[in-house]
This record gives structure tokens, sequence and C-alpha cells, in this order.
DNA sequence: AGCGTCATTTAGCTTAGGCTAAGCTAACTG
DNA sequence: CAGTTAGCTTAGCCTAAGCTAAATGACGCT
């Protein structure tokens, strides 16, 4: 499969194209609760609202639909969960979004943060069919650009503790930056990019850190500050048989 | 660019992310009055209903926005024609749908017709900045799979006749589909695929048809036969130093 | 208890984009 | 010439999804 004009091949018959009944709006607040919830906290109106850009009696009229549909549960509380249903679509629409992230870097070489808006755009317009297919031709990779497995496969790393919690002085590896980095703390991302940081980056923790609430994370010789909240947005998988 | 897991390179900046102010449905319906104005006929609200699958009153209602916001003029007889703007925009939307149908049928394998239903569903969701780089890492291809041109580029092929319009015995080359087959003849795509019929296939046209008003085409030995009718919504090049 | 703040919902409105029913004009057809 | 058919538009209604402003609720603090 390759090149653009002149002979070709016989077209081959093809799988039918499914037609998704959800909307794409529905389609993002379900990708976002998802993965909220997949960062084990409590998904809230509010933060929805924040995460989607629109106001807050939108997302809640636009919950109710929801609930309505049978895609997720409202609490007494006013926490949202997914109801099984909810779950397995949301599964779907995160996985698309991700398999899209990897080709919009990967094959076109985008940076993580397009990457990731044009992937939010793309998700609910892809069929499964063509992702499928897109999927198939970079050999199913496990996880987004920044190490957020895919749904349904198993990431390339072992147990994973938050930045936060690593042992000053012990070697680890960055293996999976929180997608909650690239909804609440975009400077972050460009932080991380500016220092050289990515999933597969060899870091340190510096011994006894100047301010408490903050940490110094040396990478690469260069040491970069980071508060403690950040440090619970990157998980680091430790390196076998390095004690500081 | 390759694979999927584990190192990888740090993202480099993109260009900015365009926003496009108009809906899909602008899109569709802009996409598809270029499409039947590129083939010399009039537009008709009616024709509009057929091809976008909706009803009448709603493709009325639906151009009166499109007239409102400057993107078509419709007049007394009420046909349709594109304002300035309304070319511009439709063209660039053409030629996402036809790199998008390249890239569906050369680089992941789907027939045309398939690949055309999912170029029509991804092509408002995608931005010229993705587009643009899928569009090169398939050398920028001139013409969508059936041989229409993708807009702005100059089709590998010199002036084309109707093969209804081909002197019985000339030996000639399809080089374009009717984007008209593809909407009012569906079956006529399959027929053709059967055949062994695609761009760049040779045909010649039996000297003396059986019945007036159809065509029968000799293609690879086996004899194919088309209404005239049909013969108008294929385009052949005529093979230099063959006349029969 | 009372007060303020923040979170959330309700109320009321807008636009896009669908639909059906009904009616009009123009062009055929008997 | 009457009646039918084709093609369009208007009217009226619907849902999704957005907004602002205002009401309500829950919490924490004095």
């Amino acid at each position: 499969m390759r090149r653009g004009s002149g002979e070709r091949a016989a077209p081959s018959p093809s799988p039918a194209v499914d037609t998704p009944s959800r909307t794409g709006t529905v389609d993002h607040y379900l990708e976002t609760i998802y993965c909220i919830a997949a960062e084990g906290e409590v998904v809230r109106p509010s933060r929805l609202a924040d995460w989607l850009g629109v106001s807050a009696p939108t997302v809640s009229v636009g919950l109710q639909r929801l609930a309505r549909d049978g895609w997720i549960d409202i609490a007494t509380d006013r926490s949202i969960t997914l109801t099984a249903e909810g779950e397995m679509a949301a599964a779907a629409i995160v996985r698309r979004h991700r398999v899209l992230e990897r080709w919009l870097t990967d094959e076109l070489g985008f940076d993580w943060t397009t990457a990731d808006i044009e992937a939010d755009r793309l998700a609910s317009a892809m069929s499964e069919n063509v992702l499928g297919r897109l999927d198939a031709s970079m050999n199913h990779p496990t996880t987004c650009p920044h190490g957020n497995p895919i749904p349904g496969r198993r990431a390339p790393y072992g147990d994973l503790i938050a930045l936060a919690d690593l042992e000053p002085g012990t070697a680890a590896r960055v293996q999976r930056i929180s997608e909650i980095a690239e909804h609440e703390a975009r400077q972050l991302l460009r932080q991380l990019a500016d220092f050289g940081v990515h999933t597969g980056t060899e870091v340190r923790v510096a011994s006894s850190t100047g301010s408490p609430g903050s940490l110094d994370v040396v990478v690469e010789g260069r040491t970069l500050t980071l508060s403690t909240a950040t440090g619970r947005l990157l998980w680091v998988e430790v390196i076998q048989g390095s004690m500081g």
C-alpha cells in the first residue's frame, strides 16, 4: 500500500460502515468522565465543565440527558459514574482517541498538545472500522504518547508510583503522564517538553528538597523544580537495583 | 516515523490548530453543491435533498441559512451557485474529502464505496493542519480514487470525453468516474468493480450496438452493456494512434 | 444560628438541523 | 381546459446543545 496516482489495484470489499447513534457531544462527555475516573478521582459537574469548556448549566443539562439515555448514574451527592453501557462506549472512544494520538504524533509528526486537540476532533467522526485498520497499520500500540494505556491492552510497564512518592535518590523511568496534566496543567506539558522529559526518560528526585511542597527532579544532569501536586501527575517505574 | 511503544523522540512544535466556524452540515451542503456544479449540471434543491439524504423542506431551510451566511446565491429559478467564499470553502472541503479517500483506499485498503462514506464523515472533522500532513505523507496525490481531480492540482491526464461519445472501436483509458455515479448509481460502481474497471483500465466500444440507448463496452475481452446515461458518467482518454 | 461562598440546578432563550403537513406554481396529460 | 404531478416553500413542531441570570443547596466559619 503506497503512493498516489496512475494505475491501481481493483477495489476489494470492506466490512460494513458502522453508524454511531451517539452524538459527538455525548462522546466527549463519556470520554472525559472515563479519563477522570481512571485517575481515581471523583467526577463532578464542575470538573466536567472545566474539561469540556462549557458552562455549568450546560453540563448539568447534558448530564441529565446522559443519565436519561442510560450512559451514566448520578448519585445523590452528584458524583457521576458510568453505567456498564457507558463504560463500554467510553472505553471505545478513549481507545479511538489514544490510537489517533499515536498516529498523529508517530506518523504525522505532531506534538502532544496538538495531537490531543486534533484527536479530540477526529475521535467522534472516525468509525471503528477505519480505526481498526489504522490501529493495525501501527501494530496495535498499547499506550497513547503520554503512556496512558489504550483500553483493553496491557501497557508495557509494571507497577507505577507517582513521582511525588518516589524515594529521593532512586532512579526511575517516567512511564505515564496523567490525562489530568493535559487538561489542567497544559503549561506543565510544555515545561516537560522543554526539559526533554517524555515517556521513557530516566529521572531521580534530589535527596532533600528546598521548600516543602516542592520536588527537585534531576533529568539528565539538569534540575527541574515541580510542586508536589504536579508530582502526582507523573507516574514512574522504579529501575530495579538502583538505591540511592 | 513508525511503530508504537517504548522510547520516543521529544515532541516538536506544530502549527496552530485551525478551528472551523462552519458546521459539518454546512460543509456537506457546500461539498455537494461543488461536486454537482463541477459536473456541469444545474444545482437544484431536490437534487441536494437526494444527495444529502434529507427531506426537501430541510434543504429549503438549509439553503436559506447558506444564503444568509454568504456561501451561496439562490437564483429566481431556484438554481444554486456558490459565492466566491462558498467556492473557496467548498474547494477546501472537496480537497479534504478526496485526499481522505486516497488515504482510505491506498493506505488502509478500503474499497471505493466505503472510503467515500468514511471520507464524508471524516472530512468535516479533520483540520487543514492534519490534512496537510496526511497529504504530504502521500506525496500530494492529484486525484481521488475515481480520478476526480483534487481541487488546485492538475490531474494526470489530458482531455477526456464521455465514454458515451467514444467512437466505436477506438481504444481509450478510463480516467475519471463521475461523482454522480457515486450518489446516483451506486450499483454501477459495484458492476464496474466486478468487471475490473477502474481508473487506468483500457476499454473500447463495440462497433455497432444491439439496442439504441445502450453501449457494449469491451473490457479485457469481456463485454459489458451500459446505458448511454451511464456512459456519460465514465470519462475516458483516447489512446493515441489507435483507430478502429 | 447565621452568613458567605462555591457548586449546582432551574428557568428562559438561542441556533442548528431535522421532520410532517399543507399549500403554491408551473408544467404536463388526458 | 381540467386535473395531476413535480418541485419548493411556509408553518409548526421536535431535539440537541449552547448561553445568562437567578434560585437553591451544602459547607465552613464566626
